[in-house]
DNA sequence: TTATTTGCTACCTATAGGCAGTCGACTTAT
DNA sequence: ATAAGTCGACTGCCTATAGGTAGCAAATAA
């Protein structure tokens, strides 16, 4: 998968860990399923804004944030 | 379409314009189809990290620019 | 041990990604 | 004027993959 992809993956994990928060924690908050944070996280799937938009949000980061370099 | 991918299409015109481009020499730039590159303009698909990325590089811009609110 | 969490797989369906072609509005050359 | 060219909006279509889920194995912690 692409680098932008591996690097947001990390940053959301990063972040995750932070608030002490496991993958289904994250999952319930962003309103996405357990199985797919994970995928993003070890950047399996090129994500779309939209669920970027969600997960940043549930992070409270800005979305800046998760792809910067 | 979401609030955040008509902020980027949004973006990505202005953009576009300031380098007096087409949408078809942005295409071609990212190496994209101009078809495809008007439909995220007009937020009518939801992009995908890795596009995203090859639009900012295509602009010279990073992509924080482009999502940022 | 037992409980919790994550990794990973296989799978489905919704839609992103990508392309051809038409249209109308403008511009420009003839 | 008008034919030719440029551009963006828009549609329809295909196929590749994102989005989403179930289930189980393997770590990790308690």
């Amino acid at each position: 998968m692409a680098e932008v992809n591996k690097r947001i993956g990390f940053r959301i994990r990063e972040c995750r860990e932070e608030y002490g928060w496991s993958q289904e924690q994250l999952a319930l908050e962003a309103e996405l399923h357990r199985a797919y944070v994970g995928q993003i996280e070890r950047a399996e799937k090129n994500i779309g804004l939209k669920n970027l938009a969600k997960i940043a949000r549930a992070l409270d980061v800005p979305i800046e944030y998760l792809v910067k370099k």
